[in-house]
DNA sequence: CGACCAATTGAATTGATTCAAGGTCCGTGG
DNA sequence: CCACGGACCTTGAATCAATTCAATTGGTCG
């Protein structure tokens, strides 16, 4: 549960966004440091401060109310950076879903890290704005084929989604239970969309039928 | 339906937030452009471009699906700043709910503007994932509950809080249906914690009673 | 093998929606 | 001034999607 610290890693690992390169010419990168699964990156409440480079592995973002209901914002994979918050307190928490190398960026040259981190935070509000339609306006079968979608298009594969993450954190990243999750992931198995040859494992047969499901 | 252009208005308005003071010192700002109720002041797809203050009034950011179902990313009243968004495109469009006087905004110093603007963009990031928990893990009644409480401390008055938008926009806001907006304002009102003098104007009785709505 | 945790599946329940009337408010024109 | 029309809001009853509760299955690790 503990997080562990920083072995070498093999230089700069590739990175999909172009963004993140123009991030990261004007900060002053840390080593990478080892969360083991569940293990927490930084906290809600706790000071806010540097962004967070994911290396490999998976990360969640999450927010927790009183009675321990969560919501989960995000997952972050191998090139994406998280760790925005507004005001000087983190809101919202982060933890290593499945043991994640993580490197800490902070500003060299501030103003030149500013501007680039403005666009990197207009990005990341776009994706939330995406998620509130997700989780305001759609039905638990349509919130999985569009988790699948997401998936896909961010992976390297045209038809393999990994799923590192279980299935309660699917279900509170798109606002169900994870019986449900499960529910949903049998139809489309049923209706051949999609395999499941193993539970962290997602086959995708036939994209179109996910992005025209109904209802 | 169109949109009438400016008039000269009593010089600054007094705005809430330090933070706009801060974006407009480096900020080349248009006259005030009035915009009747429900007409467009940005479009989806549409280039991005400036920022835009409410001076009075009320906006609805929205995003639209291609069946028509909306979902209401926020509201902005005087004093707010809108039109964030990641890209060239607008994600989302935006209009103003009943008559609201709109002022563009423009870079004049494009350095020290784009630090206010980060500042004010992981603000509306920290915003919309509010949103998302109430979104994806919050009842009917909580949610409503919650809106309120959120317009009562944006508003002047201590207990009464105006409502400009209908019952429509509030359901899109808070992804239930507007039947469903009125049937729990009717328990509120019939466990005397809010009072309804008339339909766009909610009195708060008991603040405490809706902090502690349940499930 | 047995223990444990995650995932699946089934059955009953329920919160919210859908569908269907009414009611209220307001502007307009006779 | 009042009647009419239309838009919005409220309320009721039936329906349904998703949850809750309860087993059962599957997988992993000591």
């Amino acid at each position: 549960m503990l997080a562990q610290t920083a072995f070498p890693t093999t230089s700069s690992t590739t990175l999909r966004d172009p963004q993140v390169h123009a991030l990261l010419r004007h900060a002053r990168p840390s080593a990478v440091i080892f969360f083991s699964a569940n293990s927490v990156i930084y906290a809600q409440g706790e000071q806010t401060g540097p962004l967070y480079l994911v290396e490999f592995g998976t990360v969640r973002v999450c927010r927790m109310t009183a009675d321990g209901r969560r919501q989960i914002n995000s997952f972050h994979y191998a090139g994406d950076v998280f760790g925005f918050d507004g005001g000087t307190e983190h809101q919202s928490y982060a933890e290593s879903v499945d043991g994640a190398g993580v490197r800490v960026i902070r500003a060299a040259e501030p103003t030149a890290f500013g501007r680039e981190m403005l666009t990197m935070a207009l990005v990341g509000l776009g994706r939330s704005q995406e998620h509130l339609l997700l989780l305001g306006r759609m039905s638990a079968n349509e919130r999985i084929a569009a988790f699948i979608l997401d998936l896909l298009e961010r992976q390297q594969s045209d038809d393999v989604v990994m799923l590192p993450m279980q299935r309660n954190d699917i279900a509170d990243y798109l606002g169900v239970t994870f019986e449900t999750v499960s529910r949903v992931l049998r139809v489309l198995k049923d209706r051949n969309i999609i395999r499941l040859p193993s539970v962290d494992r997602i086959e995708v047969c036939d994209a179109g039928a996910l992005a025209n499901i109904g209802r």
